[in-house]
DNA sequence: TGAAATGTTGGGGCG
DNA sequence: ACGCCCCAACATTTC
């Protein structure tokens, strides 16, 4: 069971309280010296982890003053919500790529680790230790986060230094897109409607020519030990992405020799290589959106047969910053019902079923496939996230946040706008949310969308000598079968831990509860 | 970016 | 030839 609980809640709090302890240890041998008589700027890196095409980047470059490139852990949990296990791996090696490509420019990433203080009071020190005049950064959009750096800005200002910020991870801000009547929108499709025809890419091109400033002492980064140890559960992350600014480039060319064409109709498609996959490197900003809205834009002006595959892509950009306005618009969308009607729902507290879901031992073979190739890559499939997710919320009728809590620990791509925003989705309690009576049928979808099983058989491989009759309802293969293909229901694999038939039913009467 | 139940239609088998 | 049944295929509605 070990491994299991290795990333949840309680272990790595006690983890982070020991190198807690290491840090105070070590920090006080450790003189920050002021040398620089001339006045610098700081850019101060968060979900932006990308020299090119980086606005508050580009800006502190027009300033012309030296550099200094600024990364902060924030583990004072009081406001920011710690990244779970598999972010803090793939953080890990991001903020390697970045140190390595700032030093390739004669420069140097500051790290520094937060655990007791508060941003605005680590932002100052930085600021009067290095004679640091302005500083910028990329702007974040859920509460917690706009009151840290709210806080951060006056204090910046208090103190007589110029803070400024950008937008580097939107299409648009979640201000900018409004209602003819000034309000946001609350359905995807007028947003879309109203976001898509007058939006201009503007994001700056390329690594800006600046000098960085380099003269300081800094935490290492395997000091802060995100690698996993004891046990290391990263082989299969390793496996499966090159975290960075150079695999978020390669992998989006990957997807436009590979993906793009087809996207349409085969993004919907786990055994395919036709998504993206760049969610993982949007989350942390290691591309910049609006360099790949203009890369699409200009893929489906080359060949005119890309163009609603194209426009089906950049639809999902579109996704992303609607998540982001509701985002904004609530205190916190990871544990608050959008739509508040929810917040009397039935919903059932059953362990067992919980460690089944997160194991992959449901008993049908497409929700246990997702589950399984999460725990392995750090990534799933987006269709079948929503067939697990909706068999969480409504075969087991178990809260979403304990699912999207369990995302946001597994996925390397745990967004914070996202992530919520799609669990809520298929909840019911979202905006523009799917209808509480949709159901997803787990047998069903997994013939419609792994039509050959190649996916289930990828990551259940104890189903894979089954005959594709059988794969998608194990339980009902006749007993000579099972054994000739040599796995027992049962046994070597679950039988199914609900009946989907009385499953819909007992969704569709708690929901019926919510309307009295 | 569903599924299941229910309703309708039309062709073929058959008395 | 006709009515009747069966049922697949499709459409609509209900959850």
């Amino acid at each position: 069971m070990c491994w299991f609980y290795q990333r949840s809640g309680w272990k790595v709090t006690n983890f982070l309280i020991r190198c807690e302890l290491n840090f105070v240890e070590s920090v006080g041998s450790k003189r920050i010296k002021v040398i620089s008589a001339e006045d610098i700027s700081l850019v101060w890196f968060r979900d932006d982890l990308r020299l090119s095409a980086n606005p508050a980047l580009n800006a502190a470059a027009d300033a012309g003053k030296p550099i200094l490139c600024f990364y902060l852990l924030n583990e004072n949990d009081e406001q920011h919500r710690l990244l779970g296990g598999a972010k803090r791996w793939w953080l890990d090696k991001s903020l390697h790529a970045l140190s390595k490509k700032i030093e390739s420019l004669g420069g140097k990433l500051f790290l520094q680790r937060n655990t007791d203080r508060s941003t605005a009071d680590v932002l100052l020190d930085v600021c009067k230790s290095h004679n640091v005049k302005s500083v910028f950064w990329n702007r974040r959009y859920s509460t917690s986060e706009t009151n840290i750096d709210k806080n951060v800005k006056s204090a910046l200002n208090e103190a007589g230094h110029t803070p400024s910020s950008f937008n580097g991870s939107l299409l648009k801000e979640p201000w900018e897109v409004k209602t003819n009547s000034g309000n946001p929108y609350k359905v995807f499709t007028p947003f879309w409607n109203a976001l898509k025809p007058d939006f201009q890419p503007n994001h700056p091109h390329g690594v800006p020519d600046c000098s960085f400033f380099s003269d300081f002492e800094c935490d290492d980064l395997r000091d802060w030990a995100l690698h996993p140890t004891r046990p290391d559960w990263s082989d299969g992350l390793r496996e499966a992405w090159i975290p960075g600014e150079d695999g978020a480039k390669a992998c989006l060319e990957t997807f436009f020799d590979e993906g793009l064409k087809g996207y349409k109709e085969k993004r919907d498609r786990p055994d395919l290589p036709n998504t993206s996959r760049l969610s993982p490197y949007l989350s942390f900003g290691e591309i910049s959106v609006h360099e790949i809205w203009s890369r699409t834009l200009q893929k489906i002006s080359e060949s005119a047969e890309l163009e609603s595959d194209g426009w089906a892509f950049l639809r999902e950009l579109g996704w992303r910053d609607f998540s982001y306005s509701l985002l904004f618009q609530i205190n916190n969308l990871s544990a608050e019902n959008w739509n508040d009607k929810f917040d009397g729902f039935p919903w059932e507290k059953n362990e067992a079923c919980l460690t089944a879901w997160r194991k992959g031992q449901t008993g049908y073979p497409i929700v246990d496939a997702g589950m399984r190739e999460l725990w392995t890559t750090g990534w799933m499939h987006n269709r079948v996230r929503m067939i697990v997710a909706s068999f969480l919320i409504k075969h087991l009728m178990i809260d979403w946040r304990t699912g999207e809590q369990w995302f946001w620990d597994t996925l390397v791509d745990a967004d914070t706008a996202n992530n919520p925003a799609s669990w809520q989705w298929v909840a019911g309690s979202g905006a523009d949310a799917s209808p509480y009576f949709r159901i997803f049928n787990p047998i069903t979808q997994g013939e419609k969308f792994d039509p050959d099983g190649v996916y289930i058989r990828k990551w259940v491989p104890e189903l894979s000598k089954l005959p594709k009759k059988y794969l998608f309802e194990p339980w009902d293969t006749p007993r000579d079968v099972q054994k000739q293909c040599g796995v027992l229901i049962g046994h070597d694999y679950p039988k199914p831990i609900i009946i989907h038939k009385q499953a819909r039913k007992r969704a569709l009467d708690a929901y019926e509860s919510l309307k009295t």
